[in-house]
DNA sequence: GGTTAAACAGACCGTTGGGTCTCATACAAA
DNA sequence: TTTGTATGAGACCCAACGGTCTGTTTAACC
């Protein structure tokens, strides 16, 4: 019982600084080695725990980054109070935390994404898997916001999802390097235009 | 003379060629090797044409990637009809050039500076310059539909830029391997809800 | 306190990849 | 034909990296 919780220990730090090293510089430019010198572990101590480099990465990806998109972009919006004013403060505040992050280098997600596309079918299978949660997510709170009233009978539930993840995204890559905090404004300013296109165009509420 | 016409024919097939396996495979994952075995030709050809990796990318930034992104997304708003109408249709065209190509692995542009993102500062620069070239032919563009009297003038025309190129960027890593075509058509038709948006509030035109 | 298995250390291997160096060929000028 | 230079071939070097293998330490259990 004690010995399962050392190899917790043991694989949740090598996941941690491993999710650090790869968003950081890249899977395929981080070696094992970066990451074990960083803990001060062997190799032998890595290839106990894991098969290989790319099940190191998986496992990762399940542990790791599926709680990071859910606690920071799906279930801040699943309440029931007005879903754009949800989804606004949301994104506000996922976009604030990367201003102040001195080591910013994207949207973790879609970086990964690029980096494998083309590349590795089983990791690229579990980024869309995130991907495809987080669409229908959003899907569903915007159709939430129609039954409430908040937006237009009218309006597209799926392609307001797939503007939205594509802004996000996107900004997200301008946001490195050159002018986070003002790109984010003027980011933001443009989502509420946006948005309030959506809304009923008789007010029922 | 003729020499020379030899030496920058060779040089463009590289950098062609070069083009494509960065762009598949990415810069770190494509291996000088590759290129030249694609070719049939041997390192002392290209380090004799070349410095080095870096420099050789360098090139094909200035040389190729510059040129494309002109041509598919600057030259096409150029023009001095309806901005909007315009944008539309330019995104409309470059989206579906990328879904007519089988081998579609995302947004050149954005795909670089994600890969390169904290790891190479001059390319960084490169391709960062692009980007502001692409911002600052949107503001303009925006500007002159303002001042023709298309778009509302109270509307912040950096702002529109930041938002169009967040959402192009995002949309084309969207696109890559996931029902690209409903994806497209999708953020098509967001992207004229947005405009209609944009358009002046008192019709003067 | 001896046994046993989990947990880890680190030398080692095969391959790859950027870059160098020497040598061969083509071709223009003399 | 000879000479010089542009162009290219390919063997070689060295470091990095994923992964293996054997040996060692730690700690639970009887």
């Amino acid at each position: 019982m004690t010995k399962s919780l050392k190899r917790m220990a043991t694989m949740q730090r090598m996941q941690v600084t491993g999710l650090e090293f790869f968003y950081k510089n890249g899977y395929y430019n981080t070696s094992i080695d970066d990451i074990l010198k960083e803990l001060s572990l062997s190799k032998g101590a890595f290839y106990y725990h894991f098969d290989s480099k790319e099940d190191f990465f998986v496992q990762i990806i399940e542990n790791l980054l599926v709680r990071k998109m859910y606690s920071q972009l799906i279930e801040p919006i699943e309440g029931h109070d007005n879903t754009l004013d949800l989804i606004t403060q949301c994104f506000e505040e996922a976009l604030e935390t990367a201003v102040h992050n001195e080591f910013d280098f994207g949207f973790v997600l879609s970086n990964f994404i690029n980096e494998f596309n083309g590349k590795n079918e089983t990791i690229m299978k579990h980024l869309n898997d995130i991907l495809r949660i987080w669409e229908v997510n959003l899907v569903s709170a915007v159709q939430r916001g129609k039954f409430n009233g908040h937006i237009d009978r009218h309006v597209d539930s799926e392609g307001v999802a797939v503007y939205l993840m594509s802004s996000y995204i996107g900004v997200r890559t301008l946001m490195v390097e050159t002018a986070p905090s003002a790109r984010k404004y003027r980011f933001m300013s443009q989502l509420r235009q946006y948005f309030k296109s959506l809304e009923p165009k008789t007010a029922t509420v």
